[in-house]
DNA sequence: GTCTATACTTCGATAGAC
DNA sequence: GTCTATCGAAGTATAGAC
């Protein structure tokens, strides 16, 4: 990956305090919110010195998206697992729900909309999401040959609002309505993939 | 509104000079996010001298929930008047979709997880543009006797999750789908109140 | 009622020692 | 390859002058 011209020396990707770095980044940023990741926090927590962070990230920037990457990664692998695994719908709409992941997201894209490097990132990942849950939600309407009332494409920015929505509202303490959406969503998936 | 016990004296609430400040911090709060919004850069911005800031804030915090309560109040008042006037599904899917709120809005949830002032007044007013905006959307579904297949309640859910997906996708420039759903939603609002 | 002087803390980043 | 000493700028907040 191209190292960008910098006079300064940078540590090897795979140090272990660089590691533990990306861990306490991570850890504040869910906890706290992006602005508590700052250098000096972020080395308190993984208890090592705050001009480490620099050493191994030229710039909190950077720090931010290789955070980012990692979790995507990992979570983006889960989708494509459950994919391959049966296509289940309902695999995919639990980790559409999954508030953890909701509030990462939320952080990371009030992120990217003011710091173009984050973004970048962001927009490339969300296109992956995109297209590693396409395909099952495409067989599944299809097979019901409701593709055409409803665009697989649209379903899924159905599902995946509606996932956001609930899960950030729900770490807001709203919960108005969302017994019967989840009733809604499990009639629906009921009637597209009737369980064995 | 019960003041909080501080020794130290606050400006009042119709100064100039607080109006400037609240201004700032918006304007900044949109253009950089919410970790942009400092005492210095908010005075800075306003033309005035930072430690006005806390003269007119007990807190960064008071400053935070002033400037979220005055534009949800407007945003708010927007909602009523639409329903108000006809009680349009386009009016409230249009202002759904508006991606400067939209902005706004995950800006303020990226801090309501973080800062309990803050998520207390996310939450009263999420609570308050729900139901501003369930009665025109029951009348609808009623209508057209399909509030039992898809409850008003979370049609709503789904609108504003789809509005907010694609206006926040948008902004980091990603726009797979887009028009197949809008266009989904175009037909569903014909077929729901068909134009004039 | 309005604003300033000032204190103390924390910030990102670099240069250079081991 | 790994880490430390150090800088100048910026952060919130208070006490007190006008």
């Amino acid at each position: 990956m191209a190292a960008t011209s910098s006079p300064r020396r940078i540590g090897t990707t795979d140090s272990q305090s660089r590691t533990r770095l990306v861990d306490a980044a991570e850890q504040l940023l869910i906890e706290e919110g992006y602005a508590a990741v700052t250098s000096r926090r972020v080395a308190a927590k993984a208890g090592l010195k705050p001009q480490l962070v620099h050493y191994y990230f030229r710039t909190m920037d950077d720090l931010f998206v290789d955070v980012f990457r990692r979790r995507a990664d990992a979570n983006l692998e889960r989708f494509e697992q459950a994919v391959r695994a049966d296509g289940s719908l309902r695999s995919l709409w639990r980790l559409n729900a999954d508030r953890d992941s909701a509030v990462f997201t939320v952080e990371f894209v009030a992120l990217a909309n003011h710091r173009k490097a984050v973004r970048d990132v962001v927009a490339a990942y969300a296109e992956r999401f995109r297209a590693a849950q396409l395909g099952a939600l495409e067989a599944a309407l299809r097979a019901h040959g409701l593709a055409d009332r409803l665009p697989p494409v649209v379903a899924q920015l159905l599902m995946t609002g509606l996932a956001q929505v609930m899960a950030l509202e729900q770490a807001l303490g709203v919960t108005t309505g969302h017994d019967a959406a989840v009733a809604f969503v499990e009639q629906t998936l009921a009637n597209l993939q009737p369980e064995a």
